[in-house]
RNA sequence: GGCCCCAUGGUCAAGCGGUUAAGACAUCGCCCUUUCACGGCGGUAACUCGGGUUCGAUUCCCGAUGGGGUCACCA
């Protein structure tokens, strides 16, 4: 068989080389260690918090090292594209910090290794395809779906490894003069890499390789042995042959991925060893888990769990700051013990490394997510926080726009007990934050508790004589001092430590009292101290609801 | 089923042959306290199971078990 023929007639519309290709695109020109990574993700407009777990990563790689992260978009397969999506992806990651140096953007495309979509990419992709066919490394297969299926079926029925390979590679070794009779026929092929691996042999005679992962280790695997598609009928490559082509003329130093891509490392080893490409680093990312209903662990899945969904955080109205900073504490185990030693410094200062990053594993804990946002929405600034939850409500609240028309007062609500000592954590997400404030503007708020049993049928006498006695420009201790003379003549004690040791002599404690102040101005028992949101509600509101109370 | 990955409390995890087996979140109790939030103190709670190697294994090796992933002209 003479290959370089068949590589011609496969391929006439070939006119460079992969000499021209290296040369079009030479190595960087970086510092020393730098690292070039690159995001990949297929235009569906769908960017789940896996992506961003690993985009996080490449990120801190390429831009600790003095690299460079790009975006590429594998668009290979058309079922999946949707319009728009390039343009929700960049803004997602957007949101979420990332950006980067290179590659797609809305305004088109930068960098000198483009394009970066691999749509635009098929020469490139039939030039090295025809290297490995005229090279006798790959060939050109008409096997149908049916004539696939069936083969299947055989192999099934034969307990074998399923898939075209060896004996089963059935057009394998056609002649030149059969493919030629077939392509003139118009049958339509794929071109399949001719696979060196044999797994029908021995066990203790299957041929493994080892390849260093950064996160993982020495691995050791399987020499592939299946004639995988590296391009499809209509001339696209599968993502096996784009990321070996891509990475290699883009000159990505380490490929972050998750690890349900390890079984098809072997596939990809192959492929770089037969174009004599140098592979990048390998970071396989564990998975983000999750408890499935049946109480195990299992894969996030898009589907069925919300939660995956960036946009689940951003309609909550998680700052992206908290999700960045909770996501880096399970992307790096020592991430959080850096945090506490050093609780105001800026993020990247951290040494990302891959060495620390788990592999197992982690379950997603909302728990912690919230735990990190409360701390994290401290160090914002009241201003930003007032800005960033105006730009939440704008996209998924519109209904809330007027709580944003004074600046001062919502900023003055927000900034409660932030600056004490032992600051406030009041704040998690948007959508909690503006359920904790509803009482603050008059037409949210509403009376949603009774008054404590204790002091339930005091309770109009008690708000009765705290007007009496009403003077909005009393001091906290004098305010307070009012209230507590008001417990003590009703015959609630004074401190509920005399009420815990001796229930019997009283009706109750001056904190049921000021509880039922609290619920008629705040309409809920839980709040910050009454005082102060009766500064900032001002006189006449505080008397007005009052009043209606009784 | 084949192949691959993984295995320390409820969760995330330190540990890398000898430790009272860290810490964080969650949970429980106490303290602080007019409620809540914050904060402080304390408690419950873990090395999947067998074999080896070793004076000694959570740690190294093998096996089992369990969990996950993957077996497309999807990525």
């Amino acid at each position: 068989m003479n290959y370089q023929k068949l590589a011609d007639m496969l391929f006439p519309e070939v006119d460079k080389t992969p000499a021209d290709y290296e040369a079009m695109f030479p190595q960087r020109n970086l510092p020393e260690g730098a690292k070039v990574t690159r995001l990949g993700p297929s235009p569906t407009g769908f960017i789940h918090l896996g992506n961003l777990f690993g985009a996080f990563a490449d990120e801190r790689l390429a831009h600790q090292s003095g690299g460079v992260f790009f975006l590429r978009i594998e668009d290979t397969d058309d079922k999946r594209f949707v319009d728009g999506a390039v343009e929700i992806i960049i803004n997602s990651l957007r949101f979420f910090g990332i950006k980067f140096d290179e590659g797609a953007t809305i305004e088109g495309e930068v960098g000198d290794y483009g394009s970066y979509t691999q749509s635009r990419r098929k020469a490139i992709y039939q030039c090295f395809a025809k290297k490995l066919i005229s090279e006798g490394k790959a060939y050109p297969c008409f096997l149908t779906e049916d004539e696939i299926s069936e083969i299947r079926n055989q192999q099934e029925a034969a307990k074998q490894t399923p898939g075209i390979y060896g004996k089963w590679a059935l057009s394998r070794n056609l002649s030149f003069e059969e493919i030629e009779a077939k392509i003139s026929q118009g049958q339509p092929y794929v071109i399949r890499l001719k696979s060196d691996g044999d797994m029908s042999l021995p066990e203790d005679q299957i041929k493994r390789f080892e390849i260093e992962d950064a996160i993982r280790g020495t691995l050791s695997m399987p020499v592939n042995d299946q004639d995988t598609v590296i391009l499809k009928t209509n001339g696209t490559p599968t993502y096996h042959f784009a990321h070996v082509v891509d990475d290699h003329l883009m000159r990505t130093t380490h490929v972050v991925r998750g690890a349900e891509w390890l079984p098809s490392l072997p596939i990809h080893v192959e492929l770089f060893e037969k174009l004599g490409f140098e592979p990048p680093v390998y970071c396989h990312t564990a998975q983000l888990m999750k408890i499935g209903e049946d109480g195990n662990k299992r894969k996030l899945s898009k589907r069925k769990d919300p939660e995956l969904s960036l946009d689940y955080y951003r309609k909550l109205g998680y700052h992206p700051a908290a999700v960045r900073e909770y996501l880096l504490t399970i992307l790096n185990s020592n991430f959080e013990e850096w945090r506490i030693a050093n609780p105001d410094a800026d993020i990247e200062e951290f040494e990302f490394t891959t060495e620390k990053m788990s592999n197992s594993g982690a379950l997603f804990d909302l728990n912690k997510l919230n735990d990190v946002s409360k701390d994290v929405l401290l160090k914002i600034s009241v201003s930003d926080l007032f800005d960033f939850l105006k730009s939440w409500a704008a996209e998924f609240r519109p209904e809330l726009f007027h709580i944003f028309e004074d600046r001062k007062y919502l900023e003055t609500i927000l900034d409660i007990g932030r600056h004490e000592a032992k600051p406030r954590k009041d704040h998690i997400y948007a959508e909690q934050i503006v359920d904790n404030i509803s009482y603050f503007f008059d037409d949210m708020f509403r009376i949603q508790e009774d008054f404590p049993p204790e002091a339930k049928g005091d309770a109009v006498e008690i708000i009765s004589r705290y007007l009496e006695g009403y003077c909005h420009s009393d001091d906290q201790e004098t305010w307070f001092n009012k209230i507590r003379q008001i417990a003590v003549d009703m015959g609630y004690a004074a401190k509920p430590k005399d009420y815990k040791k001796h229930p019997e002599e009283y009706k109750g404690h001056v904190g049921h009292v000021s509880t039922v102040i609290r619920i008629a101005v705040m309409g809920r028992s839980q709040s910050p101290d009454v005082w102060e949101i009766q500064q900032i509600l001002g006189e006449e509101r505080t008397i007005e609801r009052l009043k209606n109370c009784l």
